[in-house]
RNA sequence: GGAGGGGUUCCCGAGUGGCCAAAGGGAUCAGACUGUAAAUCUGACGGCUCAGCCUUCGGAGGUUCGAAUCCUCCCCCCUCCA
């Protein structure tokens, strides 16, 4: 049985805030499992590892014993998240929701033990919701409460619109806690507020006001802005292990502490001794391989990780081919040039492009660097075309 | 509804008649190097039948030998007032 204070040094690990801390040791000193909420928007069932964050923690909380209740925001996607600036939402249909649900589940047990995991959806309780019971719950909070929120506060004070609607969001939140009884609600920095809704709503509600843990936002490939899939710096969890294993391999050495703490299954204590090693001269590539391992081995396998491993210390530490590159048969009439093949077969977005590469000796014909930016390639034959170190395919002209 | 300001290449942002395919930064890509798709340095960064040509500066017209830059109309965004 772990004590109150391991669970705690756990549960600390990496967490923005725990607000109030007290509760929490008050609660985890009943001895009894608590009920873990985490809500979830199914609008974006592709998951990347800035997500996973969040329910790498709600694992944590598994381990230790307790309850975790996975809330799909079914209702709530209705009205769309105004935390941040985010633009209104296309409003999803029913099959929609359920799909992108399942989908959501099925990638985030790859981390949760599935058994031990409850999913809800919000509409079961706010479906059936009427108007004055609505009105009911709106009663009970106040407008001066909602501009307290800096984003609401922020736009109202400069003159943007708010629409009435968005300040049923954090409400339709809070009631859930109310709903779902939760003792621990988790979310990322940006849901602080709504999440201390869910506490005080659910003190007007009778009940014992949950505790607010808050875990920082994942910085993307770039180490600079968040994780998102709109920047182009994630790592989604369905990526090739190839592909997983590179993006690990390419954030910058100091990033890559920040991801152990986050991503990493690996205990506090071992993370440091890591880090110690490093400074003693072990090469931070060798901790990140590390990192990389346990990732793709998580989201994949074992195996598919070793041999990720294989294929990038083949590639870019020996220059070798990649075994498995996409294959394609073009029809070449009288021969094909080489600037028009590579646009053809995907490597390059235009024939402009594949000049300049070919000018940057960027381009390989089975290894061999291209000089002659004129060269037609005959029909019949097969190559293996490269661009750059990361962008092969082997094209059999016809 | 009224008064101002603005829309430039992926993003930010200069450019107010020719020297503009358009400064600078970011992102991206490539090359070199390396300890890695880290870091650093160098270069590229609209398209094409590629040392030549074609198309871009919110949209449509117009003025001019010549327009991102001037004129007309239209669309969109922002700020202030109501």
């Amino acid at each position: 049985m772990t004590s109150v204070a391991e669970a705690m040094e756990l549960i600390k690990r990496g967490a923005d805030e725990i607000l109030l801390e007290e509760g929490l040791v008050k609660k985890l000193e009943r001895g009894k499992p608590l009920r873990i909420k985490a809500g979830f928007d199914p609008t974006a069932p592709d998951l990347h590892l800035g997500h996973t964050v969040l329910i790498n923690k709600l694992r944590q909380f598994q381990e230790l014993g307790h309850e975790v209740m996975f809330l799909i925001g079914d209702f709530t996607a209705m009205i769309g998240d105004p935390t941040g600036k985010s633009a209104t939402r296309p409003p999803l249909t029913r099959d929609e929701v359920l799909e992108n649900a399942k989908t959501y589940e099925h990638q985030v047990f790859k981390i949760l033990d599935a058994e031990k995991t409850d999913v809800f959806f919000n509409s079961s309780w706010m479906g059936g919701m009427s108007a004055a019971d609505m009105i009911g719950l709106a009663a009970k909070h106040t407008v001066a409460r909602m501009l307290e929120r800096d984003d609401f506060n922020k736009r109202y004070k400069g003159g943007q619109s708010i629409s009435v609607h968005e300040f049923l969001y954090p409400l339709v939140q809070g009631y859930d806690s109310v709903a779902m009884k939760a003792d621990v609600e988790l979310g990322g920095t940006d849901q602080k507020f709504n999440l201390l809704v869910g506490r005080q709503l659910q003190e007007t509600y009778g009940q014992e006001p949950q505790v607010c843990l808050t875990m920082p936002i994942l910085e993307g490939l770039d180490g600079v802005q968040k994780m998102s899939k709109s920047l182009n710096n994630y790592i989604g969890i369905t990526d090739t292990p190839d592909d997983m294993f590179g993006k690990i391999m390419s954030i910058s050495d100091d990033l890559m502490w920040r991801y152990f703490e986050l991503l990493s299954f690996k205990s506090m204590k071992e993370i440091n001794d890591l880090r110690q090693q490093v400074e003693q001269g072990l090469n931070p590539r060798d901790a990140k391989v590390q990192l990389a391992m346990e990732l793709v081995g998580r989201f994949h396998t074992p195996q598919d990780a070793e041999r990720a491993n294989e294929s990038f210390v083949a590639r870019f530490r020996k220059g070798a081919m990649p075994d498995d590159m996409p294959e394609l048969e073009l029809t070449a009439g009288e021969g094909m040039p080489i600037a028009n093949l590579l646009k053809e077969a995907g490597l390059v977005s235009s024939t402009s492009e594949a000049m300049r590469m070919i000018k940057q000796g960027a381009v390989k014909i089975d290894g061999e660097r291209v000089e002659d930016k004129g060269l037609v390639m005959q029909a019949g034959t097969t190559h293996i075309y490269q661009v750059g170190k990361r962008r092969f395919a082997r094209v059999t002209l016809a």
